[in-house]
DNA sequence: CAGCGCAAGTGGTCGGACCAATGTGAGCAC
DNA sequence: GTGCTCACATTGGTCCGACCACTTGCGCTG
């Protein structure tokens, strides 16, 4: 099984292999801003791949904003730090220190997190004591249910991250706020995409669960949790994540170091 | 009428149309979650399109987490509101109010912008006194004399928009945080993608240089302006522009059902 | 030297072909 | 009748070769 030459299985798709390395090349400063890419033909020539695969590559990221295609001119890389969103955040982590780039996402996490609070304490407070039986409520009860049987399970940190990411995704659902809701999508995402990150907020998931209960009962109507009190818990939280981050950095420093000679 | 059979010149190309035809069908409820997209063969014959060009398409969905392709099964809707990004809102628009989706993009940009004007400041402290002949600086500074320019000269609300985003992204800039950053060029595309509320946020220009330069004042050091009063003052303009939008909504109803020829 | 025009190169679209993975149902064994 | 197996039709993934419209730049013409 090792010695197979073509591990058919488990393999992606040539089209996102080739997506991967045509944008590390452009994150890694090989095709700088406002310089041109080789034409498709080129490349398809050079990576052994068909020009529609490299094609549907290239389109790729034309729409995440890394590349413009320009008709008889060719692609031109654009200025990712511009152009760019929050999916490119895990494949820059290979070439930037992931420490600052956790702790700030965090950081926009929390404010967001404040934001839902607000609202969902607004909407609680419009629907009054029907709002404890209201269906949406009842899925997040659902969510953290789950994520308590799992945590009891010792269930892996990935499998924490997905019941927790679920646990979000109803908190924002309950807002009613849509473009909240698409605001965190790409955010969850992101800590799905970056293992290291993902791995050191489920260090210790019990205190996660904790945070979650407490909310719960806050949005039930408990007066002993405030959301000052809450959010402060989840920064305290979150500097907890980011020392274990850095920790774990240290721990692989010497090998992890992103290759730039220059 | 006009001769021309294929009015070659600024037509959108296939994909681009095919993309925005299937992300409608989906997002309007034409495919709901859970259910599958007709076969590639199938809707390159019913569109009239090549293979490839619809596969194209789909793969852009895929992408934007609107579907999954499964070999061998097809391609399957996701729920927009759980894997969509913000890019998705200005198609929202044509689906449901815009005037609540615009309130609550606005309450996010002014959460992120707190963060901004937070860690501009720490930058500005540490910095001391040097930081006032930085680069960084003096870019900002650029663009907003740029947009004072614009508007004097009564430009139109997009180049507005487009100079009011050089600045945010100046600004954001500055604070260093790539992650805030990659988090800001999303919600910008939204700006810019969504004509209705770019024209109701420059409908009066000048008070948002007002705040600009008050802006730049403090970040220079100036104690004439505390960033809570910037922030209660961008509030406020938020709010003029929802009431602005608002009207402009209330203006075209009874026109504004979305144009669908089928 | 200025201006023009043509050819090479580029992305965009097309048609057809084969492959591997999947889902389905007919047919078999029990 | 029930349960299983296996062949087959369907689907997305990849490849090939071709043509089109457009841009660019070089070389020719004046």
């Amino acid at each position: 099984m090792s010695d197979m030459p073509t591990p058919s299985k488990d393999r992606l798709p040539l089209v996102e292999q080739c997506t991967q390395r045509l944008r590390r090349a452009v994150l890694d400063g090989t095709y700088p801003p406002e310089t041109r890419l080789p034409s498709e033909r080129t490349l398809s020539e050079q990576l052994g791949l068909n020009r529609v695969t490299v094609r549907s590559a290239m389109t790729h990221l034309v729409a995440g904003g890394l590349l413009e295609a320009r008709v008889g001119s060719g692609y031109w890389v654009k200025d990712f730090r511009r152009f760019g969103g929050l999916d490119l955040l895990p494949v820059l982590v290979e070439f930037e220190d992931p420490v600052p780039l956790a702790r700030d996402l965090l950081a926009i996490r929390r404010q967001l997190a404040a934001m839902v609070l607000e609202q969902v304490r607004a909407v609680a407070d419009e629907a009054g004591s029907e709002f404890e039986k209201a269906d949406r409520l009842y899925y997040l009860e659902d969510a953290i249910a789950h994520l308590a049987t799992l945590v009891d399970e010792g269930a892996t940190r990935a499998e924490l991250a997905d019941a927790d990411l679920e646990v979000i995704a109803r908190l924002v659902e309950i807002t009613g706020s849509r473009a909240l809701q698409l605001c965190f999508n790409p955010l969850a995402r992101v800590v799905h995409d970056f293992p290291a990150l993902r791995d050191a907020l489920y260090a210790e998931p019990s205190k996660n669960l904790v945070a979650y209960k407490a909310l719960l009962r806050w949005i039930q109507g408990a007066t002993d949790a405030d959301p000052a009190a809450l959010l402060k818990a989840m920064a305290a939280r979150d500097r907890a994540t980011v020392t274990a981050l850095e920790r774990s950095q240290k721990r692989m420093s010497g090998r992890t170091s992103p290759k730039r000679p220059s």
